[in-house]
DNA sequence: GAAACGATTACT
DNA sequence: GTAATCGTTTCA
């Protein structure tokens, strides 16, 4: 029997993930991501919005690469970006509606170790990867726990990275971590 | 079929 | 500042 009870806690449920985007993303601060037995806590993330916001890959319309964000809320959404690098996100809101939350950061738990700044090496330090893309978040091996959320006053928010392309979308407040 | 371009990272 | 590296998307 475990004394820490953040990790044996059940998988966030579908409720979670059909919510307002930007409010999801800020409620993920806090949370557990899990893959086997591979886990950290959520320290910094970047909300995607949906078709109108000129930084989300869903902007260009459906295909087969975005399929996944227009589908149900609660699906990871994980692609290859640089030729090498893997990048996971939370899809959000109703089917139809595509958004989504990219995973930016993760912290050690207590007494673990685990390398997790940057999308790409935290996706390297759970060995996260494409054949996940799609992959329904209550279910193992790849989840999420509910941890302990972050109080408002504790989180910042800031632009973006690396969205320059993106027009007006670049600079909107839309990237949130702990403080 | 060809070409340009990344929601990045590591190294000079 | 810039190389690495390849799937996705766009254009002919």
């Amino acid at each position: 029997m475990r004394l820490d009870r953040t990790v044996d806690a059940p998988p966030l449920d579908v409720a979670f993930y059909d919510r307002d985007t930007t409010m999801v993303a800020r409620d993920l601060l806090g949370r557990i991501l899990v893959h086997g037995e591979r886990r950290g806590r959520i320290v910094e993330t970047e909300a995607y919005v949906g078709e109108h916001d000129l930084a989300c890959h869903a902007s260009k319309g459906r295909t087969a690469r975005t399929a996944v964000m227009f589908g149900p809320p609660g699906r990871a959404y994980v692609y290859l970006i640089y030729g090498m690098h893997h990048c996971f996100n939370v899809v959000t809101e109703a089917e139809g509606h595509a958004s989504a939350v990219l995973i930016r950061g993760l912290a050690p738990l207590e007494g673990e170790t685990l390398m997790g700044n940057g999308p790409g090496r935290l996706c390297r330090a759970l060995g996260i990867d494409r054949s996940l893309d799609g992959h329904d978040l209550t279910q193992p091996p790849l989840t999420l726990l509910p941890g302990t959320p972050v109080p408002a006053r504790r989180i910042a928010r800031g632009a973006r990275i690396g969205v320059d392309y993106a027009g007006a979308w670049a600079n909107a407040p839309l990237r949130f971590w702990i403080r």
